[in-house]
Formats: structure tokens, C-alpha cells, sequence
DNA sequence: TGTCGTATACGCGTATACATATTTAAGCGG
DNA sequence: CCGCTTAAATATGTATACGCGTATACGACA
């Protein structure tokens, strides 16, 4: 596993939390590595937006006010609406049954750790069909920061069936072609996401 | 002037194409610095998508395809208008006159060398009252990635007069409040660039 | 007692040096 | 003459070392 990897799950997982200053040499004492691999892993995880690099001062994992978060969940919306509407249309057979197979897949990694990226896994393979890989990394790099905020509150279980019922309808209308449905379906679902977060993070 | 600014401007003055070897030891030696700094600018620049690193080979100016460049126009087009629509809702007089400037300011610069910043800056100063930072530097990222490849072609002065018109009447429809009008100049605009850069570029 | 100045320590930025991987070219064989 | 193997050269990745700035703590002074 990569050094950038382990350090960035350290953060999503809620072990260096928002604020959390990240010293180069303990990174690299922990890791028995030296500290150049971690400068550069440090670097890769500014450019994720995951951490922030004050020069000079060293660097710490990224705090997002209530307005950065509300900017975040629009982009997602707008962007993440997009993908769907997109490959809606593009789906073929094969991306149904893909989208049935991740369905299950996450109905049962639910409320379970690390279920941010069972969650993005099923969107990532319904967005897929759209062939739109950069915009799918700019989604994927504005809700890595959400999870930022959210590790640590694996008590958003109480929406869990609720995010469930979403997914299953979800996946009906886009097996459907319904794009317009889906879309809403995911309009609605990212809301109830933003509001889930702040009432925890705030 | 930092590093990474050297080197960027570099590229997107044409002066290291796309495709464009860059080779750590020859930039520290051209800079008069150490190999650490430069690393560090290529990863920022990585981290900007201007350039792109294969771990063990060094890393190179990126190289669009056509189907990436459609990707990146349908984002701009998807996300600026986004902007605009929003920050023609929330400009206020004070706003309106900082557009007024830069219309004057972006037709002086226009057809000189570097009026892709210029016209950046232009475009900026419209969708800065929308108070979308983030998406802000999501757009720039994208605009940056293009003009790599636009860089070297200053001959898209012919487009030149249609593009300060498409300005002037942004910047009308913009201090009138005239959200939709401004989109869809705004729209037309963005796929009149896409139509240049690809007949220039393929 | 509070505040300012100084000294010490800690951490980042960078240069140098070494290890490793890749590329290239030369040499050998078919 | 072409292709494969091998070895030297070159470049990247990483470790160590040093210079500099910043932060903190202690002490002097108001």
C-alpha cells in the first residue's frame, strides 16, 4: 500500500480528523520512511483538497465551513445529475446488471465501516456509462472531502434505509431509461445527504 | 516568481508543447536549483492536470484527445453557466462596474500575447459574485488544461472581433439581470471556443 | 502582574549523496 | 542484415545533512 494511500485513510477513517496538523517528521518516523516520500505524499493529498499546505508551517487536514460544504454538495449535485442524466441515456444490458450487482453489493456493506466507499462504488458504476472520466475524479474529489467531515460519524445508520430505498429506485429508473426520475431520485438524495452531514458536523 | 510558475507559464506559452518530456535534472539545472523543488512543482502542476507523472519515467506536458477536449467544454459549459447564473442573480452596482472595466481592459488585451489571461480574468470578474470559490478554481483548472493546448496558436484572432461582442453583450444582459440571456450567450461562446481550439488543434 | 524582548528548540525547505529502475546502445548470435 | 541479450549510461526515487524561519518558553522591565 502506498504511503499517500495510508495516510489518507488514516484521514477518512476519522484517525486525523478536520485541523489535525500533520508533521513530516512523525509521518515519516511512523512510516520508516523519510521525510522526501512524505512531502510528496503531503502534496498529493493538497491536490485531493484533502489536506492544506500552509507554507512554510507545515500541513493540516482540511476544515470546511457551512458555506464550503453547501458549495461542495451543489457541485455535487449539479455534476453528480449530469453523470446520471448522461448515462441513463448510455446504458446498455451489461451497465443494468451492473448497477443491480452493486445495488446488493451496498445494501450490504451498509452501516458497516467504510461505507463511503461501498456508497461511491455503487454511483461510480451507475455514472460510468456517461464516459466521463474527469468529471467522475471531480466528483469523486469533492465527496472524498465530504467524508473528511463525515468519518468518525458512522451514526448517520439512521438514514441507512432510507439511502437504500433511494438506490433501489434509483437503479429502477435508470434501468428504465427514466433519466428525468433518476435525476430527481438524485437531486433529493444528495440533499438529504448535505443535511444528514451538517447536523452532525455542525 | 515562484517555480511552479516558471514552469507553468513555460507551458502555457507554448513553450514546452504538449507531449513534452520533462526532465527533472534539466529543469533544476535551467533553474539553479536542486532536483527536491522541481519535484515538487511537477507534482503541483500534476495536481493542476497541466502535466502528467509516470511513476519511474518522468513526467510530460499532457496530451488531450478529442474526446477528453468535448469533456472538458461540456464541464466548462456545465459549470460556468452555473456561475454566471448565480452571480448575475447576486451582482450588485459595484459589480457591474468591475465588469464594465475588465470589457475595456480584455479588449485592449485581446490578440496580444497572454489574452488567455486576460480574457480569464475577464470572465472571473463576472462569475466572482456568485461566491463559488471552488468551483471557480475547478473552471480555471479546466481552462488552464486547454490552453495548453491552445498555447502556440494565437491565430485564433480571427474569432477574435465575434469573441469581444460576445463580451459586450454577456456584460449587457449581465448588469440587466437577464440570467438566461447571459447563459445562453455564455453557452454559444464556450462551444464557439471549443469549434476553434479543435480546428487548430486535430 | 502583565507585556515585551530574547534565546532556545523544533520543523520545514533545500542541497547533496546514494540506490534503484529505465533507457539506450553496443555486442553477439542467427 | 535483423533481432536478442547484456551492460553502461542516464534519470528517477529516496535517505541524509544543513540552513533558515517560526513557535514557544523564559526572563527582564514597566
Amino acid at each position: 500500500m502506498a504511503l499517500v494511500d495510508q495516510i489518507r485513510a488514516s484521514i477518512l477513517n476519522g484517525e486525523s480528523g478536520p485541523g489535525t496538523v500533520l508533521s513530516q517528521t512523525d509521518l515519516a518516523a511512523a512510516h520508516g520512511v523519510s521525510r522526501i516520500p512524505v512531502r510528496d505524499a503531503l502534496q498529493a493529498l493538497a491536490a485531493e483538497k484533502i489536506v492544506e499546505i500552509l507554507p512554510g508551517k507545515g500541513a493540516r487536514v482540511i476544515t470546511l465551513s457551512a458555506d464550503e460544504l453547501d458549495e461542495i454538495f451543489d457541485l455535487r449535485t449539479l455534476l453528480e445529475c449530469d453523470l446520471l442524466r448522461r448515462a441513463t441515456a448510455l446504458a446498455d444490458a451489461k451497465a443494468h446488471a451492473e448497477a443491480e450487482y452493486m445495488l446488493q453489493k451496498s445494501s450490504l456493506e451498509a452501516e458497516r465501516p467504510g461505507w463511503h466507499a461501498g456508497d461511491w462504488d455503487f454511483h461510480r458504476t451507475l455514472y460510468l456509462p456517461a464516459g466521463r472520466p474527469r468529471q467522475l475524479s471531480i466528483v469523486e474529489e469533492l465527496r472524498t472531502s465530504c467524508v473528511v467531515h463525515a468519518a468518525g460519524y458512522a451514526g448517520l445508520a439512521s438514514e441507512t434505509q432510507q439511502w437504500l430505498e433511494d438506490h433501489r429506485r434509483m437503479v429502477q429508473a435508470y434501468v428504465n431509461g427514466a433519466a428525468d426520475e433518476a435525476c430527481k431520485l438524485l437531486h433529493s438524495h444528495i440533499i438529504a445527504a448535505r443535511n444528514a452531514l451538517t447536523s452532525v458536523a455542525m
